[in-house]
DNA sequence: ATATAAAAAGATAATAAACTCTTTTAATTC
DNA sequence: GAATTAAAAGAGTTTATTATCTTTTTATAT
C-alpha cells in the first residue's frame, strides 16, 4: 500500500506525538527503537518531515524532534504525500497516464470508490486522534 | 497501489480475453503493442500468469495465448495474487508482522475497513466481466 | 570558550524491482 | 524433415528503493 518510507514516517510520527505531550522531545535513536526502524533511515524521514513542517525539531543536548499543538492535526494524509507524494490521489490503477471518468481505463470506475474511501480515511484520521487511543495500551508499534 | 508487473498483467488478460472470443490467440508483439508495455517485460509476466494456469498458450506459427471459458472466470483478486502475492490480504498498513485484531497496530482498523472493501471488489470482477464492457469503446487500454 | 549532544546534510552501499537480451524448446506448415 | 513461428527459459542490465556511514551544523551546558 505504502513504501517503507511511509510506514516508518507514520510510526514514527504516532511515536514521537505520543511521547512529547508532556513538552520532551525525543531523539532519533529512542525514535528506531520506539517503532522497531534503522536509525539513519528513521533519520533521513523525520528529516524530511521537519524540512515540510509536520513536525520541529532542535538540535543539541536535551533536543530531538516534538510535536506543537499545529502539528497535532497532521493527518495521515499529510504525512502520505509529504514521503510519497501524491500517487495515490492520483495515479490509475493500470498505470495510465490519462485515465479519467471521460476516457476511463477498465477497472476506472471499480478503483475510483476504493480509493474514495482510502482518501477520506486518510484524510480524517490525524496524529492527535492516535493519541488518546496509544494511551489505552491496546495499540502497538512493534511487535 | 500495485507493482508495475502487476498493472501490466491485468491490461494483458483483459487484452487477451477481449481479442480471443473469437477463438484467436495474440502473440507477445500485439499485447505489447496493444497494452503499451515493454514487451520482454509482459512476455515475463504472461510466462508466469500461463504457468499458473490463469491464461492458455501455444507455440509455433498461429500459436500466442488465449482465454478458455474458465479463464474467463478469473478475477482481478487472481492475478494479483499471481504477480503480487497476498500482501495485499495480509500485510499491515505500518509493516508489522504481527498485526491483527488482537494485537493491532494504531492504524489496524482504519485500514480494515478499506482493505476489505478493496479484496471484496478485486475477488468480485472477472476478466470476463469487463469483455462486455470494452465491447462499447468506451474504456481503454492506452492513452 | 570548550566540550558535548543531537539534528542536518552529503555521500555511499545493498537490495529489490523493472526491464532487456539471448538461447532453447515446442508446434506448425510447406 | 527443413524452415519458420512463437512461447519458455535463462541470464544480464538498469533504475529505484531501502539502508548505512561520515561529516557538518546548531544548540546547550559547564
Amino acid at each position: 500500500m505504502f513504501s517503507k518510507t511511509c510506514e516508518y514516517g507514520i510510526k514514527a510520527m504516532i511515536f514521537v506525538a505520543q511521547k512529547s505531550k508532556d513538552g520532551s522531545r525525543v531523539g532519533i535513536k529512542e525514535i528506531a527503537k520506539g517503532t522497531d526502524a534503522p536509525e539513519h533511515f528513521i533519520a533521513k524521514i523525520m528529516q524530511e518531515l521537519s524540512r515540510k513542517k509536520l513536525v520541529h525539531s532542535i538540535k543539541g543536548p536535551n533536543g530531538g524532534f516534538y510535536f506543537d499543538k499545529t502539528d497535532l492535526k497532521t493527518s495521515l494524509a499529510d504525512i502520505v504525500q509529504a514521503l510519497d507524494g501524491n500517487a495515490i490521489y492520483t495515479d490509475c490503477a493500470l498505470g495510465l497516464k490519462t485515465c479519467n471518468a471521460k476516457k476511463p481505463c477498465p477497472v476506472h470506475h471499480q478503483f475510483q470508490d476504493i480509493k474514495k474511501n482510502l482518501i477520506k480515511m486518510i484524510e480524517e484520521n490525524t496524529i492527535g486522534d492516535f493519541n488518546a487511543k496509544l494511551d489505552s495500551g491496546k495499540f502497538f508499534l512493534v511487535n
